[in-house]
DNA sequence: TTACAAACCAAGCGCTTGCTTGGTATTGTT
DNA sequence: AACAATACCAAGCAAGCGCTTGGTTTGTAA
């Protein structure tokens, strides 16, 4: 064996599964039905026939259903978690960092792993209390670089109001681009994130 | 007869269902369900033993399910828009405007009619195609109550970007609130629309 | 070639779902 | 009191659900 097999529980160095993988596809056409039409809404049959497989053969990769849903989310946000560590490390000044954050999140909200935040959003309650548990250790991790970002801001004068406040109005703004926002359309990502940093830090 | 029944259908003078009645009772229930375990896993049965009838009883007051969950999106708009239209009336000033439809927003979604609001932004999913346009014709009122607003504002220079993205963020920022939101802790409401005006507008 | 695990199929089980049906209380009007 | 409309119950149907089972194919390495 040359890498030991993946499996959905808590892993302080998780490996990404390979996207290209049968597993891969799997999770990323899950993350696609998932999010056009809501994780009830979606049956295994759905998703085997998306895959080109029979609805049992599921059962072969992923014990449960929610299993499935709570991989698409575990693999999505230590994704990004990662981007956002390795974007910062580029940033100077903490404006700089806060428009980092600003576009690694609307990226990862509008791009390749869209749908798959989107469901990390959105489909909370389809876990249970266990799984809801683990996925927000995953989640506490990626708020606290957010914090540390916003915290250096107001110290240094550039932001206003209460940072906490702030996170969770920016939490929503971003998140909610996903339904409206067209990355071919007039406005480009960039620009949105000037927008959104406008939100953020006075003149 | 003291008045004309009601149904789902669209109707420009809609009456509210009195929610003292057998029918609003079993709305505000949905609404309350819906919100918390979402629609899809909102079974009939589930609404039927809350508000104590048999499931059965329930297709008496409703033709289908889906019907239910328009019902809930059409009040509350309707309703929402209506109080809006009101508060609107005793402001003076586009500053003024802009923060009466931001409480009145904030209101809307963690006050009574909180879950219902929830249910109308996050199971838009779970409506038939007809269903969606006829809702979408009740929020296209609602939104132009808000471009009107911000339109005065940006003329009068209050606003620095793009009003339609301005009010997109805000839709999300005010939307989310109702994951994180407490009415009875530390932050007032109307605090939390003072921290959201400053989003909008400049120093 | 052999060996073995991973990947998948075909069939279907047990359960829950939204909804229907035929009938019975309850309520309001005259 | 009589009647009709409204509100509800008790039972259950047809369909779809997640998931299981036993067996077959495919890939990989010695």
């Amino acid at each position: 064996m040359k890498q030991s097999p993946l499996n959905s529980s808590i892993n302080q160095n998780d490996q990404l599964i390979d996207p290209q993988s049968a597993k891969g596809r799997l999770l990323s056409m899950a993350a696609t039905l998932f999010n056009q039409k809501g994780y009830e809404r979606t049956t295994v049959r759905d998703l085997a026939s998306a895959v080109g497989i029979q609805s049992g053969s599921i059962f072969h990769h992923f014990k449960t259903k929610e299993a499935i849903l709570k991989a698409v989310m575990e693999e999505t946000i230590i994704f990004n978690t990662r981007r956002m560590r390795a974007e910062l490390k580029n940033s100077e000044t903490s404006k700089d960092k806060l428009l980092a954050l600003i576009v690694c999140e609307l990226e990862s909200i509008n791009g390749v792993t869209g749908d798959a935040m989107a469901v990390l959003v959105y489909e909370w309650r389809s876990l249970n209390e266990q799984n809801q548990a683990d996925i927000l250790k995953l989640r506490d991790k990626y708020e606290s670089l957010w914090m540390e970002v916003l915290t250096q801001a107001k110290n240094e004068g550039y932001i206003d109001g209460d940072i906490f406040v702030l996170r969770r109005f920016l939490t929503g703004a971003l998140s909610w681009s996903k339904t409206w926002f067209n990355n071919k359309g007039k406005i480009s990502l960039s620009l949105l994130a000037e927008e959104a940093l406008r939100l953020a830090i006075k003149s």
